[in-house]
DNA sequence: AAATACATTATAATAATTCTAAACTATTGA
DNA sequence: TCAATAGTTTAGAATTATTATAATGTATTT
């Protein structure tokens, strides 16, 4: 939990203009006590309901992106109509509610080591992400 | 490798009506020595290519989601402005080549188990999938 | 404070996917 | 066998997520 100002700082640090807008999705993105997941969709609600302000989508887009190219937000791979992001940008996995259509974080503690025995030549590997799909059990 | 009267029976067995272009499908994507991944686009350019056919776009669609629900083909999650199958639905998981776009197979005997510590109240697992990304070494 | 570079915006454009409704075809069963 | 029916294909329209555009606005630089 940063206050404005400090929003403010990392903004600029990261070479990015402390924006009007840019600041309140800082706010709505990161002045929370627990991460959270959302879509783009989602992300626009939340920013009218506790903002009372509207902020063009072009802008959500160009600011998400900004903040995942800057490791802010990550990106999660579903298979699905819209991109899912994560505030939480620890590493960590996924369980994909699939009657839901909701993300659980899983932490690395509660996963085992993932053990690769195949590299790609002139690759080198960028995040190793798990996702377990589940379902209701009465199905 | 299968012959055709074989697919007319497997579609059949499998509540599926063997139709032409069912059957035109079932030669591009299962008659083939490997497995392979694919969009939709690309299934396309392949349909015409190799059947000399055009089978309708939303043919194609209806097709490769029947084929998915039946288990025939499995859809990889990529965090892409498309979906990506698979023909190969033994239990697998996958690099990612960001800078080709391309997906390599990981065979199960390529990675160690996948050890969960963490289960979710009245769901079960449906699938446990892993994505490892990869890029260009010299970035 | 003016110049510059970067941001925001509404809107248009694009692209993947789904929907629709008419024409078609495989299956059923008399 | 052949009509009835239930499922399928199709072109094209509709929908949806996302990206591009270009004019206006704003933070930074000098």
């Amino acid at each position: 939990m940063l206050k404005n100002t400090q929003y403010l700082d990392k903004l600029r640090k990261s070479g990015l203009r402390p924006t009007k807008q840019r600041l309140k999705i800082c706010e709505v993105l990161f002045n929370k006590s627990k991460t959270f997941h959302f879509t783009i969709k989602n992300l626009v609600e939340k920013i009218e309901k506790e903002t009372e302000t509207k902020i063009s989508l072009a802008t959500v887009y160009n600011t998400v992106h900004a903040f995942k190219n800057k490791g802010y937000l990550i990106e999660i791979p579903i298979n699905s109509d819209q991109s899912y992001f994560d505030t939480n940008t620890s590493h960590h996995h996924h369980f994909y509610d699939e009657n839901q259509k909701n993300l659980i974080d899983i932490d690395n503690a509660d996963i085992g080591p993932i053990k690769l025995k195949k590299t790609i030549p002139g690759k080198k590997i960028k995040s190793i992400e798990v996702l377990v799909k589940v379902e209701d059990e009465n199905l």
